[in-house]
RNA sequence: CGCGGGGUGGAGCAGUUUGGUAGCUCGUCAGGCUCAUAACCUGAAGGUCGUAGGUUCAAAUCCUACCCCCGCAACCA
């Protein structure tokens, strides 16, 4: 047997302090779609995802809510699992930075910073907000009317000098830009990787690596006091999630999956991984992600979802109200995957009715009532009552079916999600539109075995567009495609592409229960 | 010259990277069908693609200028 393909994605770790929200369920459910994808694909994959548990806000957080800090990441830290579970994130591994495995791979990762000389030792002077917890440059710092100065955000800021130690981001400046030319996707899309090429045209500073004024981090090796700056600690989970700094033996072991086909993050924070990232692994000598893809982010019928507004959307209560596959369909389905969106309640009931109810689920109901009515299960199409199987309109629109999968392949290698689905939603339209011209119900109606056999064919075709529209569709939403094929009777064994393309047997057989997959809903407070 | 996003039929949007008859969903109107989750199909009305220039055989798409709208403390995907 050769040697598998293999995918390595990862999520960001989500920070834990405070509770999942819909941008966190928005990348895991990207993440897993995409995994998902790879895997009927035939890939063998690895989902990493986790929590960043560091820093000085959780510290602080903790103390607020006078609570061992441990104990708080702890809790935090089982929201997220459990937002995992519940969303069918099919993760294969889950890093908690706080963990003894992390904080030995995060070491070794810094200890080859050092051995690249890439550390060097500063005092860092500068502005100091403490409302932001961040340093300001000087020129962000204004001087109100009293004589105080203050950051761009209000803070009172003071002159503070820390003893730090520094990366010499600099140094990869040229190194990063050549990286850009020669991998245009590295970062997708492409408005963020001109974000990013510009940010590293212009001055890079070197970075400081290390804090002194909080503990709650992973120590810096042999450096009594300083703690790593979490961004570092935060990336190294990519590959602590893979076991490091245990690198294996070449063939088959978990790190053999780095470097990673693709980090999924928000556009918040492709910064840190499309020019710190790289460059740090540059400095230990690892080779570097092959993509990075930041999505955009969700309003709330039309504005900003902030904590203070309490606008915030809870995943786990959009699940509880529309059932998973259908929030999962429209949060990928409605917006181009990569720009902004809006989540509205309105929005997500139209979405789910139009093309779930309406569309898969109607036809999927009308194709198997009329088999079982005729056949008491799937289709019979075999035999002299069934003389031209295939007339011309059947074989286009299986072969318009057929077509669909390369289609697909290439909406799904861009990561274009809604063309992706709205693609197999438009064969489902295009199946409706045969359902409507043969018109098997009359066929079945006629009494004759000649009509029959005709009948036998143009729902045999149906059923493999519904089979192929499932597959399709069975990474976006596993449960409702799974009850499709279940009803359809495929076997566990042939849902995926590589038996995308056979046909199912002309011979009939049993049909699962069948019932409706997407009940329409009604419009919220209508119900 | 702060930064970013956006202006496409009544509504919401795609299409802009790689120029080539302006598309989707909803809504409206008129038919059809009756297998189906009051679902499905056909047809129609409705757009000078923000404005003005430019490049081109050809521009929603490329270039220039301008107008308008939205967001930009923190938390945070």
């Amino acid at each position: 047997m050769t040697a598998q393909k293999r995918f390595y994605l990862t999520t960001p770790i989500y920070y834990v302090n405070d509770k999942p929200h819909i941008g966190h369920a928005y990348t895991s459910l990207a993440s897993d779609v995409v995994v998902r994808y790879k895997r009927l694909r035939g890939y063998e994959c690895h989902l990493l995802t986790g929590t960043d548990e560091h820093g000085q806000k959780v510290q602080q957080a903790a103390q607020r809510a006078g609570e061992e800090t441990a104990l708080f990441t702890s809790r935090f830290a089982e929201n997220f699992r459990s937002m995992a579970e519940r969303l069918q994130i099919s993760y294969d591994g889950f890093v908690r930075t706080t963990e003894e495995r992390h904080r030995l791979s995060a070491q070794a990762f810094w200890t080859r910073l050092q051995e690249s000389g890439d550390l060097y030792d500063k005092d860092y002077e500068g502005w100091y907000s403490v409302r932001d917890e961040n340093y300001c440059d000087a020129s962000e710092i204004k001087e109100r009317a009293d004589g105080t100065k203050v950051s761009a955000s209000g803070g009172e800021v003071e002159w503070v000098i820390e003893p730090s130690i520094f990366f010499r981001l600099s140094k990869y400046r040229d190194s990063l830009l050549r990286h850009y030319d020669a991998h245009p996707d590295f970062i997708m899309p492409r408005t963020r990787m001109n974000e990013v090429r510009s940010f590293v045209e212009g001055s890079l500073w070197d970075l400081c690596v290390s804090r002194t004024s909080f503990s709650w981090g992973v120590p810096v090796p042999e450096r009594e006091g300083h703690v790593m700056y979490v961004w570092v600690d935060a990336l190294t989970n990519y590959l602590t999630g893979l076991g490091f700094p245990n690198e294996g033996s070449k063939g088959g072991g978990l790190f053999d999956f780095w470097p990673a086909d693709m980090h999924m993050v928000g556009k918040d924070i492709v910064r840190f991984h499309g020019v710190y990232w790289p460059a740090l692994l540059m400095s230990a000598g690892l080779e570097l992600p092959k993509r990075i893809f930041a999505h955009g982010w969700w309003t709330n019928a039309g504005e900003k979802i902030s904590k203070s507004v309490g606008n915030v959307i809870d995943p786990i209560a959009l699940v509880d109200e529309y059932g998973l596959d259908r929030v999962r369909y429209f949060l990928l389905r409605e917006v181009p995957f990569g720009e902004d969106g809006d989540f509205s309640h309105e929005a997500m009931v139209r979405r789910s009715n139009e093309d779930l109810a309406n569309g898969l689920g109607n036809l999927c109901m009308r194709v198997l009532t009329l088999a079982d009515r005729g056949w008491g299960g799937l289709p019979v199409c075999e035999g002299a009552a069934c003389k031209g199987v295939t007339l011309e309109q059947d074989e286009a629109l299986l072969a318009k079916f057929d077509a669909g999968e390369a289609l697909l392949e290439e909406r799904m290698e861009a990561c274009s999600f809604h063309r992706a689905l709205a693609g197999v939603m438009a064969l489902v339209g295009e199946a409706d539109r045969y359902i409507t011209r043969e018109a098997p119900w009359k066929l079945l109606g006629a009494g004759d075995e000649v009509s029959k056999g005709r009948a036998g064919v143009v729902l045999w075709v149906l059923c493999e567009c519904l089979r192929m529209a499932a597959i399709d569709l069975l990474c976006f939403m596993p449960g409702s495609m799974g009850r499709i094929l279940d009803m359809l009777g495929v076997g566990e064994g042939l849902r995926d592409f590589a038996h995308r393309g056979r046909r199912l047997p002309r011979t009939g057989g049993k049909l699962g229960e069948v019932a409706a997959v997407f009940p329409r809903l009604e419009k919220r407070g209508e119900a």
